[in-house]
DNA sequence: AAATTCAGACAGACCTGTCTGTCTTTATTA
DNA sequence: TAATAAAGACAGACAGGTCTGTCTGAATTT
């Protein structure tokens, strides 16, 4: 047992050692036996609450998407104008990708280490990005509302589609330069689609 | 024996059927013994031409990341003028892609099933990406300089970078949703900044 | 004759998941 | 409030399989 507090219940436990390793050191490479032992848990405890291992990493991704989810929504409501909105969301990433020593998107790590397009956990990715996508489609369709004038050239799904690209683009290149550079231009980017 | 004709070397015969598995399942999730088993070889022979399943790996990658420039290379020189030099690398994405079922970039992919980013594995990423961005610079400078006052207002290394966050981001998306349409995307994307 | 390849047994580690039996906590009832 | 019943968590052995990598000795190629 290392971080996981002896207060949470064994569930959270498991489930927090699990997301933290998970998304370290991806799935594949991380047993479950390691899991039980850093979250201090018996293993009947553990199976109790997880049928198969695969469980375990729904309950990681869906418990970061919510996470994710939240942080977003919080990040744009923060916001005032639609174009401060629109771009809290790539700001967004850079604080987050920072804090998770530049290991990428969960959803796109999983994906590599998941070939059949059809099993629940990639179903889990591609829902993320279709949340994502609709959120971004709806703040650019703000956006163009608010000054149709200034905007009349910009398509709104043309621009979410060019948005989700740079963004997706912006954290693959990250993980594998390990360095920001790629979502600070990425910023300056979506920026510039507007601008 | 699957698919790797008997007439080829062991060593060929070894790196072609770990290429097709290591590509399609993931390093992780292929074994030896199903690499051996697929190209009808003697576990000995393997290890005496490769010391460890990583080493195996670092041809594969090797491997496709050769195949992988001359292809571009080809693609590049079969066009006449810097405007299409410059969009010929992201056009060539697409059946790129289509061909490989769309299971993304074998770098991406690697990438997300070795954490740590000094691994001589991801290094190979890293490389071929450097290579990738410095030809796309060059395209970038060339096509520039073919128009000075046309192109005024852009920035080659900006251009250049641009390009890259696309193009990987419409990989990754590409993936993800398993489908084509944010390669095509891209592509518009990068005609749009130059047009 | 020398080098390579063959087939496959084997070692030792790790994997997921099952099972047993004890202990602790919580809920229910007297 | 006190006794009891039920549920869940505990530790860890175990099964059955897979993994990488080693080794032997015979067959084949050069």
């Amino acid at each position: 047992m290392s971080k996981a507090t002896k207060s949470a219940t064994p569930r959270e436990r498991i489930l927090e050692t699990a997301s933290e390793l998970f998304y370290k050191q991806g799935y594949r490479s991380t047993g479950i036996n390691e899991v039980i032992r850093q979250s201090g848990v018996a293993k009947a405890t553990f199976y109790n609450h997880f049928p198969a291992k695969d469980d375990l990493c729904l309950a990681y991704l869906d418990g970061r998407s919510d996470a994710e989810k939240n942080s977003i929504t919080a990040q744009v409501q923060s916001k005032r104008s639609p174009r401060t909105k629109f771009l809290a969301v790539m700001e967004a990433i850079l604080p987050w990708m920072e804090t998770n020593d530049l290991r990428g998107c969960e959803y796109l790590n999983t994906v590599a280490e998941v070939p059949d397009p059809d099993n629940p956990l990639r179903r889990r990715g591609r829902q993320h990005y279709k949340w994502l996508h609709g959120l971004i489609m709806e703040l650019a369709e703000n956006l163009l509302k608010s000054d149709p004038r200034r905007y009349k050239d910009l398509d709104a799904r043309q621009l979410a589609d060019d948005y989700m690209v740079a963004l997706v683009g912006s954290i693959a290149l990250s993980e594998v330069y390990h360095d920001t550079w790629p979502i600070k231009h990425a910023i300056t980017m979506v920026r510039h689609m507007i601008d």
